[in-house]
DNA sequence: ACAGTAATTGAAAATGGTTATCAATATCAA
DNA sequence: TTGATATTGATAACCATTTTCAATTACTGT
């Protein structure tokens, strides 16, 4: 009889072997970084993990945040988008799955979409002018169904 | 026999009588940034548009042309784009026609589209999520035929 | 385990597009 | 023409992000 036990690699330990992979240095602050950058949810500002960081890692330094997040992003292991709120955010990249992105100017949620209709007119638009597609951006702004009951700001 | 001569409106002046009418002032300074940004074409820069209307305006301050362009664009006279070429575009707005855009990362050229379907299946998406749309951005990135065949920056 | 070397780090300064400040000047209604 | 108010230009401030640099750390070979 095998027992199979099935090794299941959070995305954590992927990113983290993918860098070292890659000829770059494990260090304790790389680690801590993408450890809470992926336990942490999508669409995070430098900022907002550099806090979140701080937590597990008190003398973790600004740049180191903004220098992993880049050295991610250049890797192909993250994405970044600059939604209209002034920062960039990142999340890190489900390989091979491309997503758009509907965010509420309320409350700052949002909501990812998928949709190939759209991506095919794209691409039919983009060859009628006989453009080489590399990347897309398609994000929608509007108010969540709960933002839309609140009173605006005036 | 009646003598029909069209006084066709620039959008110069549309502008400016559109601004005088909200009650802004009309100034010497205000008029050649107008002229000028109609005369131009689209998607300019602040820096790009300053220094267009330095030649006509030498004393023009930096100033004047950004408060100029935010001006124009919270009147829903011009209409802001950010790129990702790191400063923000403007173009006067043709009354009600919304557009979006294929810029070539090659030479920066911009070229622009509407697509019917694609509007109509985005407010499907928004709907599905219970989402109120008010505005959206829709970025094609990628090379135009020109830049295909030339060396790419190494 | 150890040394050598090259990468990484944290603090602080620099960068770059854009906005705020403020005194001087210009516009416009009365 | 006058006077209240808006606009201007020079400059400083802003603010997210990047660069700099000396000190520390990780890896490679021994
Ligand atoms: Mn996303
Ligand atoms: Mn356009
Ligand atoms: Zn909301
Ligand atoms: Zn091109």
């Amino acid at each position: 009889m095998v027992i199979n036990i099935k090794l299941k690699s959070t995305s954590a330990e992927r990113v983290a072997s993918s860098l070292s992979g890659r000829g770059f240095k494990t260090t304790r602050q790389r680690d801590s970084i993408v450890r809470i950058f992926a336990a942490a949810g999508q669409h995070l500002s430098a900022e907002e993990l550099y806090e979140l960081v701080k937590k597990a890692e008190p003398g973790i330094g600004y740049a180191t945040v903004y220098r992993t997040l880049r050295l991610l992003s250049e890797s192909g292991l993250a994405h970044e988008s600059r939604f209209e709120d002034g920062f960039t955010r990142y999340e890190l990249s489900d390989s091979g799955s491309h997503h758009d992105h509907i965010i509420c100017t309320g409350c700052g949620q949002i909501i990812e979409f998928e949709n190939h209709e759209i991506e095919k007119i794209q691409q039919a638009i983009a060859r009628k002018h006989h453009f080489l597609v590399t990347n897309h951006k398609h994000e929608i702004y509007g108010l969540c169904s709960s933002c839309q009951r609140k009173p605006q700001k005036e």
